[in-house]
DNA sequence: GTCTATATACGGATAGAC
DNA sequence: GTCTATCCGTATATAGAC
């Protein structure tokens, strides 16, 4: 679009207040797509429509840049970190840890976690920061709240889980979470399966087959 | 090493009867340190000993040779697709699968493992291929050898895994078997145990709680 | 087949005008 | 702060001698 180059105090090129999140947002689209390599400063700039200059202007250089991007991204999409109420409050141990996993799932297995993740084990051994930001976002805070839901499920007599078995219980539960699924999503392998129900069904069984309680204290 | 240029008929430069394979090893060490798109080709031909030309006379381009040298390397380690004597003949479900878990999970956790895994992940949105590759030579046939052994323990009435449930329990177990300690490793943050026994331990005891058969018919 | 030297392109980063 | 234009290193791939 071609518009004249006219004199005011607030020209559309440069109003912009906010050039800086343009910048992130663009940085993110084009390392989730590209990965961290192959993306280029200009790829970035056409896709802020900004120029390179600016970019330097606002971030050091590509590898601040991308690290910014991965922070951001990984709050983003593993940000939340509560015990949620149908956990807290559950009666149910089977229900109670099938939405759970059900809703850990959806996340592990969203377009976006996979990109991050992907993009992350591709530049860990060159940028390890973004290995670190990574887990301590994603699997280490997912870790300890698993193992902190067990251990309330535990207190509360609905499931029998010693506290040493605990943090291995919750390792174990969120791998099964995964699946193949996990594994062809990465690898960009076409899945074999969109119902993951009968799988996630017979991990909580898993569990439950071990660590239900004896029943001895409940009636 | 500054050496003369004499003239014979078997110049140590030239001799090498076999500078292909030379090249590909080379290849295969850059490749795995540097992942693929910060290896250069400049890289692999000062690994080899060899100019850059000579590789473009044995290989088409760098996509082809990285191509050829995830294939080598899938097969060197997973190669193995035998069901070991130790199930087909075994007396004991747990001592069975616990030792197969101890198995699969060195293989899947070794560096080269680790290495391929992480190259793989990184290049499989831009070269299909090594995915493919790398899910067809690695996690498929392991569920498929998971599965038989499954069955076949089912059958000898050591496990009760009925017919359906069989891919779904190895798709599991594969899982649980990785670990945090996969999950770390790809990312490059450091390991938080060295011991993996106690989470093997409870991988079995989950299966087995489970699926342990009833001894109605074996007794 | 193998080498040296080079063509050609691209990408990160910066200089300097406005 | 933002742009245009450019520097400069590096990387893939090839030409041409031997």
């Amino acid at each position: 679009m071609s518009r004249p180059k006219k004199i005011t105090d607030t020209p559309e090129a440069t109003i912009t207040p906010s050039k800086h999140d343009g910048i992130l947002a663009a940085a993110q689209e084009i390392f989730l797509e590209m990965g961290y390599g192959a993306a280029s400063m200009d790829a970035v700039a056409a896709r802020a429509n900004v120029s390179k200059a600016t970019i330097y202007a606002h971030f050091d250089n590509k590898r601040a840049l991308f690290e910014l991007v991965i922070q951001g991204r990984c709050q983003r999409v593993f940000g939340n970190d509560d015990i949620p109420l149908y956990v807290a409050e559950a009666q149910d141990a089977r229900a109670a840890l099938r939405r759970l996993a059900d809703e850990m799932q959806t996340v592990i297995l969203s377009p976006d976690a996979i990109a991050i993740n992907r993009v992350v084990v591709a530049e860990a051994p060159r940028v390890p920061e973004v290995g670190e930001i990574f887990y301590a976002v994603g699997p280490n805070p997912a870790l300890a709240r698993l193992t902190r839901m067990l251990n309330d499920l535990t207190r509360r007599g609905l499931l029998a889980v010693p506290q040493t078995d605990a943090p291995l219980v919750a390792e174990l539960f969120l791998n099964m979470l995964k699946g193949d699924a996990h594994t062809r999503q990465l690898l960009g392998v076409a899945p074999n399966r969109t119902d993951h129900r009968p799988l996630l069904d017979v991990a909580v069984d898993l569990i439950l087959a071990r660590y239900a309680p004896t029943d001895k204290g409940s009636r």
